[in-house]
DNA sequence: CATGAATGAGTTTTCATTCAT
DNA sequence: GATGAATGAAAACTCATTCAT
């Protein structure tokens, strides 16, 4: 009887994941296509096959599908942000940031219709989600930013400001996706574009003596 | 009669317009501090002192007195993208690129408010928004691109990927106005930060030999 | 030009009031027939003949429109509860108390409608409402038990439970007007009711020796 | 296998009247702190620890185990009921109403949470509540009137107008109820408002020559 | 030209009830 | 009998836009 009940509640469990998740995934569709305030409940319920009522069984309203959205995307990408071990030299240095840059960019690449809704859509929506935009962005620039000082520290970088600088390499990865993932459906070489990046980051545009 | 019905014309002109700058500018004021979506159309006629009528004898639509408050902030950007003259030689290059920059920066600090709209609001609001917010990135994108691509040309700069460049340079600049503009509220040392900047771009974060 | 605006002004209100007085109209009617509950804004707005926009640009809510018809009746009522002045003797007492009772159910009566949807609707209804209902009865209460007490001290009538005496009075008052004017629609000899009910206060049942 | 079908049968009415009187009392509960309106079907189930289908299988609607409450008290208040016998003369008389005014008060005390749910939702609930609310009114009512219209025959009170007369002591009983059971939760000596309330009625207000 | 009352399609959300498992 | 996921009609309320005055 115990495992009957085990039983039950699991397929429940497994067939409410189950419509979860297949609300979640047509949400994203409906979000890419209309746009977060055009894309009405309507619409999400419509294109989920369900009716009104069984979305809000699911989430606790048109917000909290966003968001979680949202955090799907997040968790990927803070799962890259990892630390430079310049202990093994200034040549490894850049092949352990080619790496991470080319992790970050696969990510966005692999949940493009995600990025493209959060490009277009997240930025000045709501409280909570510009929140947690202005969160993710400060984690980046603030990671950026303490390694380009560490990188000074141990004489691997020039003196620079930080602040400035991981202001200058946070906009430039943030222009790459919106250019070569968002507005661009072309498939995309990670590693050419992450070389060419760091690239121009570490050693400049001017001609080396 | 036919002076007196010029005079009669214009007064007639000089207060649409003057309407019309009131309305426009109380607008201004009130998108930049409800943003486009919070801002109501009676917040709009009751900033401006108008009937609701009245408002709509002068615009078409809160989409439309929106537009046209984008406009204003992008002739003044215009007039700002004027090529380098490559000719007088590279260390005069970086002089008028500084120029450009501060000039840049300066007319987004002068409207701030209205920067703060575009950078808050205008994305993903609407299609003919996002398109002249496109075609400014793809202006200015283009501009350094090109200009790029003459500076590896005169050797004046390492022959890089223009677009990569570009993308880089242009990014760096939009996040400079987030963090700088949009997001604080302290006075800027334009000419340090622009300073910054290019020295970033130019002369990139590895120790020179 | 002032005159005009005065004039467009009045005009205004004029149109204003007459809109606001059709729809509690009509709503009066839509609550007396439906009940608070089972009348909907879009049954209010069809008895009205407005839009459903224009409801809202007369009155808040549906909770509102109708706190408006009750304070309605109330300032009506509220009219009638006047303190008995006893320095004319016993005799008088009588009359004035006969008075109160007659204005109190004329009041009533001549709101039947009303009357009948506070009596069937506006118990347990909403905070608010409850909150008013409770204030009038406390009022009421609160009166009878001080001209009892007074009454008591003049002599006038016996030393009783003014609480309980109070208590008994309003609820026979409060039942009268179930009865006689929720109830019934028959039209009811007023002066002749009043007379009893005093009789029945002040006499009590039992054969006097 | 007879008995076995018996004790099948048996075991399997027990038990459904065990789950019966389980929901019940646990939807007074529910009723009690929440009132009709904002207790939902959710709330209920909830209490009664059953599934929402559960639910309906014991009842047909959330007005149906309304209406069962109701009537639960119901039979509770007409067990009390019961004829004066004026036979035993003028001074019992007295006694015996005072009996069932108290056994009346009392069973109201004892389902207070029931008594408040009447008073404070069940009014103008639905067209059913509403019948059964004025079928107890009028038994009560017309208990009284008969009582009053005999105990006139029999000279043991004044001729008065026997319904008005009812009108009054049913309203003043129910004010009582009022007051003392669903507004307050202090404890009530019944006794004391039992006589009080028959001194009023039976003696009035005015002082005895 | 100016006014502002009126419009009504549209929004999100709730919840009593059903029915396949 | 028991379950609880699914249903969808219905609710209250908003707001950009129009148009008679």
């Amino acid at each position: 009887m115990t495992s009957e009940e085990d039983g039950r509640v699991r397929r429940g469990q497994e067939t409410r994941e189950a419509r979860r998740a297949q609300i979640l995934e047509s949400a994203l569709r409906v979000f890419a296509e209309k746009g977060y305030h055009s894309a009405s409940v309507t619409d999400l319920v419509d294109a989920a096959g369900v009716a009104r009522g069984t979305f809000y069984l699911y989430f606790d309203s048109k917000e909290a599908i966003f968001l979680e959205l949202l955090d799907d995307l997040w968790s990927h990408l803070r799962a890259n942000l990892v630390g430079v071990d310049l202990a093994r030299g200034a040549a490894s240095m850049e092949g352990q940031l080619h790496a991470i840059v080319v992790r970050l960019l696969r990510t966005l690449v692999d949940n493009r219709r995600l990025t493209r809704i959060i490009f277009r859509e997240a930025v000045g929506l709501h409280a909570t989600v510009d929140d947690r935009l202005k969160a993710f962005d400060d984690e980046l620039h603030g990671w950026v930013a303490r390694s380009l000082a560490l990188g000074a520290a141990l004489g691997a970088v020039r003196a620079v400001d930080a602040e400035l600088g991981a202001t200058a390499i946070v906009g430039s990865l943030r222009e790459v996706v919106y250019r070569y993932v968002v507005r661009s459906d072309d498939p995309i070489d990670l590693d050419a574009v992450a070389t060419a990046l760091l690239d121009h980051h570490l050693r400049g545009l001017l001609p080396r003596p």
